[in-house]
DNA sequence: AATGAATGAGCCTTCATTCAT
DNA sequence: AATGAATGAAGGCTCATTCAT
């Protein structure tokens, strides 16, 4: 009677495969316009859901965003075995920087929604996404304080304070990337920062004689100024 | 018969003591809420005036948030004689650091409202506070220029990327600061960034260093205490 | 205890019924107020609906107001069959003359919005109003080049000259009428209106000759049309 | 001890210089922005003066708008010594005509203004625009009642519809030319519209004219509702 | 007489959430 | 289970008008 291709079709979905839809759906609206930006009544209608139907599934928005941003954190971190398999403390760090920036960079909206921009959310420590991003960034805390440990890395400098280091920096620098004003080097900016990083760390330097020089030049320049008040 | 609370009273003040309620208001109410959240309507109710009143002195919210910000920069930066005086790279560099990190500790909400959170404001880049803030992290990249430039430094990290790990850890570390979940120490963070990124980036890398390097800190501070005082 | 006032009803309507409703309480509004002093809120409440929902149907105001006035011109350009079945260019333009005042006449207030008030909407000329105001007056257009084309009417005057003289003349008229300046008789204004134009236009007035051709012609026009309906 | 040239000074103008300052102002600003779109914060502005300042002279912001089209259009008629030097009735309807419509050419946002937005205005038949308006469109009625006295014009329009016809026609022609649709020749125009209402309205070209041309009015509604009976 | 800071009511619009169907 | 119409509170903003100074 009623034509079956015209009805309003109410398609039965999984629950699974309809928060999967709806997940994806709140992925791309995020990724296109940003943390701020997405209604609830964008991502139903690219779900092709209505809005109540999202609520059967998650209290609130809030409860969708955090889903979402678990979600895509999960999968990042399933797909890369970690650090394992590198050897040496610099590989590592620069395996860990590459892989950081290399996501900022390749999918900037949605990873700076989901590393930077759900922290704020209240009772962000309680959520699952909380202890997502901890077993990312923790990677590096482990990585130092093994180097720290080994006697590798002088001990003076928290594990947490060079984590912030690496993340502050790559987050600072995606920042301008995500406002088209600049945009960078996944490689090269990885070797820099691990360099800078791993070099401010290391215990044993290299070269015995340049050390020297340089620090006679500046304790040359100390008495000469020292002199010059003086003679002033 | 006359109803008192009806009744219309209109405290008048000048514009430049209004401007400043209003823009204490504002400050006060971003402090406490953050930049989303802030509303004219709560802005108006601290104030003591009501919605219109705003919209006398500022065109648009955006606005009136711009003028907190830039009014708090610049309260900042008269406050600071930057790093003219300072001799040594290093601690220059510690000092850049230390003011940024006793800013944000001391004014977290606020100081990450104007250095972090108004920066996606449209048009941004042609705001006075884009200037401000400019001046304002600029200092380090000047310092790095310098100390490249005269060979003390690599050349091979820009120092561009130098300014971002020094201000994106500082934000990385203040955000967990700002809620709550763990405090700082200005000084020792200070001297740990400072001592990081020195190290890292010194063309002749440290040898049993760290005694040498402290030796010759002090005696450069020293130096520069003398210049003070007799130039002084 | 429970609060009647406080209990939040919802009475759903199918769409169509409520845009139905939205749009008769805006006419209505319309009618009322005119154009500028209508109000969204005002519309919601006759509508029985709270503005948001207004909404739900309508982008924007003017998109609302536009609705409004297409569907009335459209109710009305439905009604009237045209100029198609009218033999002889005084009838016609008499006929459009008589349906334009009588439409002023009977519903002044609204069809003043729709073919007047709406015109300096944003974007007018892209509307459907726009294309449904045209062809309501195209037709006084088409019947003057008609006339003119076939030698009836002297070619100095531009049909839209035309057109304006005639609907400007009435617009003139409606305005007072509107203001409750002055009431006027529809058939009455429809017939001078027409004697004007139509003297004012007619090719042959002055020669005797042609003259009596013409009248000639009309006659046997009409009797031939006489003629033709018994015979059909 | 002040400086008097820096200090904000309180020119004390004589009432009506202060008037006709802040009428033109006003004018002014209608003429850039149009009736809506005028706030009284910009006329102070523009007149040098500040909001409270109107208010002394006008109590609202209609009675300000008001005497600003009042004090035009006695500009305008001022100027123009009428129709009394013009012989003719063709020559001075047309004079009327171009005269009106070189107003609106040259002066259209100001012209609209007065001539048409102002009408709108509660009470305005109590107003002195009102009887400036009349004043100015009365001239067409009464030369058309003049040409109607002494035979020339045929009876049976009234003068004010024929005025109606002029200014109608005019203020839609002008619509088009405000909004920048098309532009109009101030003289062709004149003359056309003076052509067809001259024609329209002159007694003799028809001769016998008028019963013939009733007669065969009379045949040609017969055969139509013959046509319409039969076809029905 | 003049100022101009302040009012306050109103406007259009958005959106997370609810709930009758 | 799914729909989607409806809510309602809030948001930013405008502007004619008032009145203490």
């Amino acid at each position: 009677m009623t034509d079956v291709s015209e009805r309003r079709s109410v398609f039965r979905l999984s629950p699974d495969r309809r928060i999967a839809d709806i997940v994806a759906a709140a992925r791309a609206e995020i990724a296109e316009k940003g943390y701020d930006g997405v209604s609830m009544q964008a991502i139903a209608a690219r779900a092709g859901v209505v809005e109540g139907t999202l609520y059967r599934f998650f209290k609130t928005k809030q409860e969708l965003m955090l889903k979402v941003a678990e979600s895509w954190l999960e999968g990042i971190l399933a797909e890369d075995s970690g650090v394992a398999s590198i050897r040496g403390t610099w590989n590592q760090l620069r395996h860990l920087i590459w892989r950081t920036l290399h996501l900022l960079h390749s999918q900037p909206a949605v990873s700076r929604f989901v590393l930077i921009e759900m922290r704020p959310t209240a009772g962000y420590r309680a959520t699952r996404l909380f202890e997502l991003n901890r077993r990312f960034t923790s990677e590096v805390r482990r990585v130092c304080d093994a180097a720290i440990q080994s006697g590798e890395f002088r001990p003076d400098a928290g594990a947490s304070l060079l984590r912030d280091m690496i993340f502050g920096c790559i987050e600072h620098h995606t920042w301008a990337f995500l406002r088209g004003e600049a945009d960078f080097n996944v490689d090269q900016v990885a070797d820099t920062i691990a360099n800078v990083i791993y070099r401010g760390m290391v215990a044993v330097p290299p070269a015995e004689g340049d050390r020297m020089e340089q620090v006679v030049a500046r304790l040359e320049a100390a008495a000469e100024r020292i002199e010059n008040s003086r003679g002033g």
